[in-house]
DNA sequence: TATAAGAAGTCTTATACAAGACTTATCTTG
DNA sequence: CAAGATAAGTCTTGTATAAGACTTCTTATA
């Protein structure tokens, strides 16, 4: 009687919630078979269809992947699926464009207090990657990613990193990306910008701030991207 | 048994397919209230879980929004939700501004082939509806948006329009508009773009080209804007 | 004006069966 | 005897139904 004092939560949600710890602490690891729902519902002492209800928005929201007859996986962040999901730039005929890593640099540095700010962990000290990519024709992308130093221990080592970034959190360290906040604003490429993409001063540019979130809701990644695209656009839905 | 042969599809499809149609046709207006979950499943021969499943879809769709103890109702498109949606600059801090119509005019032309590829029913001719909208500080948008005759009949008596389009859409022909197709681009005002908006020749700018679609998925809209944002960023969600 | 009872709606859970996918045993055939 | 086709069996998710709990709003009453 006492539990109906303090909201309850429902019984879906606290399966919800167990499967998404086991899933973020790396115990379900990308591409692992799930307990079917009958499993799971009796190992959490709930119905079948308790469990499947847990499972169908688990699936809404990316985590894991579920197919009749064979059963629910966790979802494996292939490059192609992270360009797809995360890399908006199409070609105006609406074809995804295969980006070419042309440099990249890391090192480790004191977080700013912006970055303290927006980050999980208000961290300390963050890693900054740096990166240029060429895609089809004259286009280039600039970006910088932060992440801090404590969700990433040794990312140093671990250089050079993968084209996609996303693919490499999730298979190292079991982070999940399944969600980002863009804010664009148009602009115009000054001197050092321009030497940096490698393109005319004063061409048009996009600018891309990008926070991305885990599946704990973890701010656990902050991008500034810098995009020259006169052959491709920003491809996005609105819902 | 004949029944078998062919492809059978399920009953909650089957009930969401209907609830759409009665939305879509205006049978049920903006703001109405849908049968009860028992209601809905005793008059289409289900039972109340399934009409619950496909009212579930719906509420996901965004036609439809729903309140334990107090019914389902068919989503009212307010100014608020639809600049909400669907007009994604915001201030810097995140704040919301709220667009001024500065000037407005409305004609009926013949439509280009490529309006009739992208809008629904390859319609012979349009309605051109130009806009240009005022945020705080020098920030300025110009619009085209453009749209079938077909479907908005008698749209020139209506004039002038209201600032949001989609709630006049809705209100006046029933049209909800529950997504949007959009491709970014940056790029530099040109003189004649520059006296249009009122800013300096050579500002940076941003190009967005929209289509959208109603609850049946058809294109009924096209729309380019050219977005003077120096003070405002183009806020997006990518999952 | 405050309170309690009731009605009408959605929300949660449980159960049964259908359908798809994979494994394994069995049969056929060379 | 070996190899391949076939069929049965089992495990999985998908669909449908039903019963009771919970929420919200209305209405009657103190």
């Amino acid at each position: 009687m006492a539990d109906d004092v303090i909201s309850k939560t429902p019984l879906y949600r606290v399966v919800i919630d167990t499967v998404v710890a086991r899933i973020a602490s790396g115990e379900l690891p990308p591409g692992a078979m799930l307990p079917s729902e009958v499993q799971l519902g009796a190992e959490l002492g709930v119905s079948q269809g308790t469990a499947r209800k847990a499972l169908m928005e688990l699936e809404a929201r990316g985590l894991v992947q579920r197919a009749q007859g064979r059963g629910t996986f966790v979802t494996i962040q292939t490059p192609d699926r992270a360009l797809f999901n995360f890399f908006r730039l199409r070609g105006k005929d609406g074809a995804r464009p295969a980006p070419v890593l042309e440099r990249q640099e890391i090192l480790g540095r004191a977080a700013t207090k912006e970055e303290k700010r927006v980050l999980y962990g208000a961290p300390a000290r963050v890693f900054e990657i740096k990166r240029l990519r060429s895609l089809p024709g004259e286009d280039r992308v600039h970006e910088v990613a932060v992440v801090p130093q404590g969700m990433f221990p040794g990312l140093l080592e671990r250089a050079p990193l993968p084209n996609t970034l996303y693919v490499f959190y999730q298979q190292a360290y079991s982070c999940i990306v399944v969600r980002a906040d863009e804010r664009l604003s148009p602009g115009i490429a000054d001197a050092e910008m321009a030497e940096r993409l490698g393109v005319a001063e004063g061409s048009a540019v996009m600018r891309v701030d990008r926070v991305a979130y885990d599946a704990l809701d973890r701010a656990v990644e902050r991008r500034v991207s810098v995009i020259h695209a006169r052959d491709h656009v920003y491809d996005v839905t609105l819902k």
